[in-house]
DNA sequence: CTTTACTGGTTCGATGTCGTACTGTAAAGG
DNA sequence: CCTTTACAGTACGACATCGAACCAGTAAAG
């Protein structure tokens, strides 16, 4: 095989690459339309990442710590967190054993809140999984976390 | 098999379609991170993106079209319109047929700007490639592109 | 030809994002 | 100890996003 046909195949890789990217972009945009019309007044995507990662994960984390599992910047997750905490869905306290830090906790009115939330968007997500079959879209998951490791990991 | 059980199969499912959105919104984030540290100043990835569909697709189209392609809203549209002909990268005109409307046309600068934007993405994208295997990763861009019109078709 | 409904685009204002610089606390090294 | 360095979090400012209202031009109805 002539070089020139490996670099033809190389070339096609990265515009696939760059399609790749251009896709996720537009999906990141669209759901998050789909998603914050469904979620109350000024509640937004991050807001509701949040919540539900310190309700899967554990709550009591700290900040740094959730700005880290989002891929944020702290003063990104400071906004966020400021948010939650005025609409009383999160509480913040002192960090215990670090007297820098915090920890963030989730109020009975954010897990109440998270609750409502995951009822409202569960029919959309059902009509999502019956319409493009749930199964080939779950198969994705993995190779975006593969995806999403590296780009962590080089960005040193 | 019991109703409970595919209850929880379904239930499964609904939680992938969520772990799906979230690898996606956190590897716009990350792309976007790395994307722009490799712009000049302050070339923002939306930018780029118009750039680029001018470049591959065609220019001389209108606003409203490229906020269609990229769905956002035409006001973003009109904000990164108007930093791209602040930079000279790209030129609006009047549209010949229809006396509201513009169209949007890629400048000489604007070219070149984005050969050299190119050039300086892709030993990223090379990287990328050689690490992950290209072509698992292109794999993903059809799936994605169901989605993305899904979800493009949903929101009536 | 006028009136009405619609559409492309912008302006404006509210809010979100994020880099820089700062404060206060902790750990490390003398 | 005390100084130095590192780190968690925040204040601030520049800028991006986007909905509502608006303007100008087009199309459709009478």
């Amino acid at each position: 095989m002539p070089d020139g046909s490996q670099d033809a195949e190389r070339a096609a890789r990265i515009g696939a690459l760059y399609a790749l990217f251009n896709e996720v972009g537009i999906i990141e945009q669209l759901s998050r339309t789909l998603f914050e019309a469904k979620l109350p007044d000024g509640v937004t995507v991050p807001h509701f990442g949040v919540l539900s990662h310190l309700h899967r994960v554990r709550d009591g984390q700290t900040p740094l710590r959730l700005a880290r599992a989002f891929q944020v910047p702290k003063t990104s997750m400071t906004n966020t967190l400021a948010g939650l905490e005025r609409r009383g869905l999160v509480e913040m306290r002192p960090n215990p054993g670090d007297g820098r830090s915090k920890c963030v906790w989730l109020t009975p009115q954010g897990r109440a809140f998270y609750g409502d939330a995951i009822a409202s968007l569960t029919p959309d997500l059902e009509r999502l999984d019956a319409a493009l079959d749930g199964e080939r879209l779950a198969a994705l998951v993995p190779e975006l976390s593969r995806l999403r490791e590296w780009l962590d990991a080089d960005r040193d």
